[in-house]
DNA sequence: ACTTGACTTCGAGTGCGCTCGAACTGGAAG
DNA sequence: CTTCCAGTTCGAGCGCACTCGAAGTCAAGT
C-alpha cells in the first residue's frame, strides 16, 4: 500500500491525458473559472487531485454534449456555493437533459434523411451503373 | 389551376424562411459554392426554385449532423458532376451516417452521466434539505 | 555543471460559421 | 410621384472555444 495511489495528484500535462484535454485548455478552464483554482506545489506548479480530474471528466460531458462554456462556468459557480445550490444545480442538469433529448431526436430525424439518400444513390447507381 | 403553384420560384427571404437560415447564409451559401449559382430575374433578384430549396433543405440537415462546411462543399462539387460521382456521393453519406451513429452513441453515454448526476442531487437534496 | 523538457504567465492568434454595415437599386403600394 | 421595403455586392466584424508563442523557471537525469 504505496500512499501515492491514496493521495494521488497529477501534473497539468498528466491530468490532462486523463480527461482527454490539452494542457493549454485545462489552463484555459481555470482562468475561465470553469474550474476552481487548482493546487499549486512550492513552486507553482499545478498539482490536480482526483476530485479535479473527476469534476474535469464531468465537464467534458457536459461539454460534449453542447453546453456552451458560459452555462458551464455558471454551474462551476453554482457548485462553489456548496449545498444550498443543489437545487438548481440539479435544475441546470434536467433543462439541459432537455435539450440532449431534444438533440438526439433530431439526430434520429436527420439519420432517415440520410438513410433515404443513401438508398436513393444505391438505386439510381442500379439504374446507371 | 394556378401556373404559380406549378412554376413556384422564391426570393431570398421566402426561401431562407421556409428552409429556417437567414439571408445572409443563403448567400454566404452560395458564395461558398454550397449552392450551385441560383438563377436571378430581370433585375438581378435570387429566385429559388423547388429544388434549390430542397437541396438547401438537405444542406441544413447535413450541417445538423455536423457536418463541416467544409465537407459539404466537396459534396455540392460532386453532385455538379452529375451521375458519374453517384458513387462518391453515396460514401460519403456512408461516411457520414457512421459518424452520426458514434455521435448519438456519445451523447447516450453522457445523457447516462447526466441522469446519475441528476439522482446524486436528487439524493442530497433530501438528506440536507 | 549542464542539458532537457515540462512547467509557469501573458497576451495574441486561429478556424469556423456565420453576421452585419454600407452604399446602392428596383419594383410595388398609397 | 414618392416612399418604402426587400433585394444587390463587397468587405469587414463577431462569438465561440480554444491554441499557440514568447520568455522565463525549475527539477531531474547524465
Amino acid at each position: 500500500m504505496d500512499i501515492s495511489t491514496r493521495e494521488m495528484s497529477l501534473t497539468v500535462g498528466e491530468a490532462a491525458e486523463r480527461v482527454g484535454l490539452t494542457t493549454y485548455t485545462l489552463r484555459w478552464y481555470e482562468q475561465e473559472g470553469l474550474v476552481g483554482r487548482v493546487g499549486r506545489d512550492s513552486s507553482g506548479r499545478r498539482r490536480y487531485t482526483e476530485s479535479d480530474v473527476n469534476w474535469l471528466f464531468l465537464l467534458t460531458r457536459l461539454r460534449r454534449t453542447g453546453m456552451p462554456v458560459r452555462d458551464m462556468r455558471r454551474y462551476a459557480e453554482l457548485a462553489r456555493h456548496g449545498d444550498s445550490t443543489l437545487g438548481a444545480r440539479r435544475a441546470l442538469f434536467e433543462a439541459h437533459r432537455a435539450r440532449v433529448l431534444a438533440r438526439m431526436a433530431e439526430l434520429e430525424e436527420d439519420l432517415k434523411v440520410l438513410e433515404h439518400k443513401i438508398d436513393a444513390y444505391r438505386r439510381a447507381e442500379e439504374e446507371s451503373g
